[in-house]
DNA sequence: TGAATTTTATTTGTCGACAAGAAATCGACA
DNA sequence: TGTCGATTTCTTGTCGACAAATAAAATTCA
């Protein structure tokens, strides 16, 4: 009766907490691409893995679907939702509208502590741009526009363009992967001069800041979509 | 062993179905307010009612959660959503963005399929107006509105409008319960408009006339709060 | 009487087990 | 040997029961 003495390492949870932990763990590694599009969800392994029963596993996992992470076949199994290449150009079509009109909402709306907030995650960005840290840049520069969003106090609009972001953070991860160095030095400055005009309530110029930085991004993807042919990710 | 006989009634569902019966119809009762904003979900109750175990009735719930149609206390107590009055003015505008985009979108990328549809949906509200139904004319106009989303073919924006129609049809049924007869015959000419310039393919005019047909409807609305001061809905 | 504290009650969160469904495996037959 | 059918296996969906957490009720004490 000597095994147990590691096993001493009950978590020792609190109530409610599992299906959070399970929820958040499984949300970034398939974001972050350790689990790539077409893995296998299974629950009993998962139960095993978090010393739990499969119920918070389950519960975990209806969030996952509902935000189209996972995709659960009836009966039988569940697994990492693709990434939809083909339809891609529907998605920037989409990010670049809610960028439009989050920064332009932000230039109209925005308080002054909303400021010092993006001001802080534009900071994050900066650095991790020049700490060349890819995943950095994608969590940072998410936080950024997400904070514009807020400012912009539609929280349909947040909301919305939250989950656009979530479900593009895949995509946007290939992307900084490739140009791991160099081209995102341009994104600070681009984002320097939207954090001005937006001080400066400008609206029209928030709106095509936006859009310019939007379609920047969107062109550099296509490119490398066109360079590379297709990706190096199971599909 | 025939006293079964009785008990023979058992519904006799199949496996996978209960969880979509109870979300649906749940989803319905909320959405048409016979759940009005504020109404306890009792998990026990419900399993009482549809003869099954908690869990499946538990997965729907998890859902429903999931959309924002209730709201969850942990370890306490559930409960439908409130109705954001306060806010309403940020729906609005979100509504009106999309009613634009989905239609701008149509009016680009539609297939003569789609037309087919959308003139069923139109033909569907004319007569829900004139058969003075305001059920129907709720149902029919979201459908109508969201097969002109769909043949816009950007799922992002299908799913983003869904959502919105979903979480504003509480709203919705409010102002076609006090508009209940008259005014909506100019929504079936609007909407005789719209889906021309569509066909057409007129983008611009798209544009043009699915704001003008949003604002008017958020003017309509607003209207109503003017006049009525509050709503005759528990909070 | 009123406030603080213990007790009870109710509802949720979690568990382990069982049954149904579908694929995979095996076997019979042509 | 190939195909069809039965069987096995593996995963999911559902169930009933228990434990934790919180609110309400009851009790104690000043």
């Amino acid at each position: 009766m000597m095994s147990t003495a590691d096993t001493n390492s009950v978590p020792e949870r609190k109530r409610g907490s599992g299906v959070k932990m399970v929820y958040d763990l499984l949300r970034d590694e398939i974001l972050d691409l350790v689990l790539p599009p077409g893995s296998p969800i299974d629950e009993v392994q998962l139960a095993e893995r978090f010393k739990m029963s499969r119920t918070p596993i389950r519960e975990a996992l209806v969030r996952l679907a509902g935000e189209g992470l996972i995709d659960t076949l009836p009966n039988r199994s569940t697994m990492v939702s693709n990434i939809d290449f083909l339809n891609m150009h529907t998605y920037f079509d989409a990010l670049v509208l809610m960028y439009r009109v989050t920064t332009r909402l932000a230039a109209e709306h925005h308080r002054l502590e909303d400021l010092q907030v993006i001001h802080a995650h534009q900071a994050d960005f900066a650095k991790a741009v020049e700490a060349q840290d890819a995943l950095a840049m994608i969590a940072t520069n998410a936080a950024l526009h997400s904070a514009i969003a807020e400012a912009g106090r539609n929280p349909y609009f947040t909301g919305l363009f939250n989950r656009l972001l979530n479900e593009g953070r895949r995509l946007l991860r290939l992307y900084y992967q490739s140009y791991d160095d160099r081209l995102p030095q341009r994104f600070v400055d681009e984002h320097e001069d939207m954090i001005k005009v937006i001080a400066a309530r400008d609206v029209e110029a928030a709106d095509r800041l936006a859009k310019e930085h939007a379609e920047q991004i969107v062109d550099q993807i296509q490119k490398l979509f066109k360079r590379g042919g297709h990706l190096s990710i199971a599909l």
